[in-house]
RNA sequence: GGGUAGUUUCCCGAGUGGCCAAAGGGAACAGACUGUAAAUCUGUCGUCUCCGACUUCGGUGGUUCGAAUCCACCACUGCCCA
């Protein structure tokens, strides 16, 4: 088998591990967070700048890529890493989420999806076989499967009928054939309950070969929502695979996922606000277009080893947003992935130190680190 | 010198008797963003003791129950003719 789950060492007083996830293109060490990359690209960085900033490992998306530039591109272009440029692991996410966030441009049956194209309106059809096929064309090493992720505020009978219906699709995720380098990753729903948590948790384990995967969380719901479930599903895990929480990025939530047993991370977060004008920093967040950084030339943190802490202040980020100039965007998404990558191997030393209880503790202590 | 068009809240600019503290855009300010329909979106944007009151539409004086809107004069600006 091309991939396998080492676990360093367990924190013998939370649910953290560090561990080393090998794949056919690299070891991913966990916890790791994941830059999240849609459309073949993490938004204004260069595969370069993304190796500098510490990722390990970038997502890209199969409904996106699907519509442009086509799967069947990709494959004739040598497959997602020769394309763009990416030699480290890359993990697809299968178009489940699209069920999720496309709203009303789809109808859910028990087949599958029903979507019109955001860009053009055309009309598309993934099936869990469909939506597989499609990724195992991108020729990504982790494919997720493909799931229906609920809302947050659903009612148990449609958690449970999203719940059920993504097993019954995950079974049919589970009979494509990848290609050797590629894994399939398995979804758990359940929305906020717990029965449904643990039922879809331990129907989704049979289906996990190498990692499993936590989806329909961080939508919406109160941290201590959020807290609880993780909770409730950690005993239950396979112990010897890592676990994906799907969309987490920011601070806080990663280090509360980390220690309830969570290995792997991603959200398009930490880019997004970047190019909004948000910055994390070791004092909580950083909003870099606020006027009171007119004249304020240090840097957004002091201790941070970023190309933009080690050169820009942050009245020159502040002038890049005023101007609408793209470096300012690019300046904070390099400083924001280096900033969760950078949380991220200080949390595994500290799992490998056996202090983790005390480095969560004082890194959550940083006010408004939303 | 003559003619003509204009002067609106930070800027541009709509508004030609009441529904106007005054459209829209910009700027400014604040906020949101979680498996990316996002370099996007939302809110505030005359003053105040802010369910209400007050002061504004170049200036002054009129007409009118009521004026940014009508009239007179003045000031300034653009354009055309000398």
């Amino acid at each position: 088998m091309n991939f396998k789950f080492k676990i360093i060492h367990t924190c013998p007083h939370t649910g953290a591990r560090a561990g080393e996830l090998y794949t056919p293109h690299g070891v991913v060490k966990t916890p790791v967070f994941m830059p999240v990359g849609t459309k073949a690209t993490v938004k204004a960085l260069s595969p370069q700048e993304l190796k500098e900033v510490g990722a390990q490992i970038v997502l890209a998306n199969n409904y996106h890529l699907y519509l442009r530039p086509g799967a069947e591109l990709v494959f004739e272009a040598g497959g997602l890493h020769k394309f763009m440029n990416w030699d480290r692991p890359i993990l697809t996410d299968s178009g489940g989420f699209q069920v999720f966030s496309l709203g009303k441009l789809r109808t859910i049956t028990e087949t599958g999806v029903h979507f019109k194209s955001h860009l053009d309106g055309s009309k598309h059809f993934f099936s869990p076989t469909i939506a597989m096929q499609s990724q195992r064309n991108l020729g990504a090493n982790i494919c997720m499967a493909f799931d229906h992720c609920s809302e947050y505020g659903i009612d148990y009978t449609g958690a449970r009928q999203a719940m059920e219906r993504t097993i019954r699709w995950l079974d049919e995720c589970s009979k494509v054939q990848l290609q050797s380098h590629q894994i399939l990753f398995p979804i758990v729903q359940g929305n906020m309950f717990l029965d449904l948590r643990l039922q879809s948790l331990k129907q989704t384990i049979p289906y996990a070969k190498c990692g499993i995967a936590i989806g329909g969380l961080s939508v919406g719901e109160p941290r201590s929502v959020m807290n609880e479930m993780l909770d409730a599903m950690q005993p239950h895990y396979p112990v010897d695979m890592p676990r994906y929480f799907m969309g987490l990025g920011n601070p806080e939530g990663l280090l509360q996922a980390v220690v309830r047993g969570i290995d792997m991370c991603d959200c398009v977060l930490p880019t997004r606000i970047a190019r909004n004008g948000t910055a994390f920093s070791s004092k909580g967040k950083i909003i870099v277009k606020n006027s009171k950084y007119k004249s304020d030339f240090s840097t957004l943190d002091p201790n941070c080893d970023c190309y933009t802490c080690q050169n820009f202040s942050k009245a020159y980020l502040r002038h890049l947003f005023n101007v609408d100039e793209i470096l300012g965007g690019r300046l904070v998404s390099l400083h924001n992935i280096r900033y969760l990558t950078n949380l991220m191997s200080q949390l595994r030393q500290s799992i490998v130190d056996n202090n983790t209880l005390e480095f969560v503790q004082e890194q959550l202590k940083i006010k408004n680190f939303e």
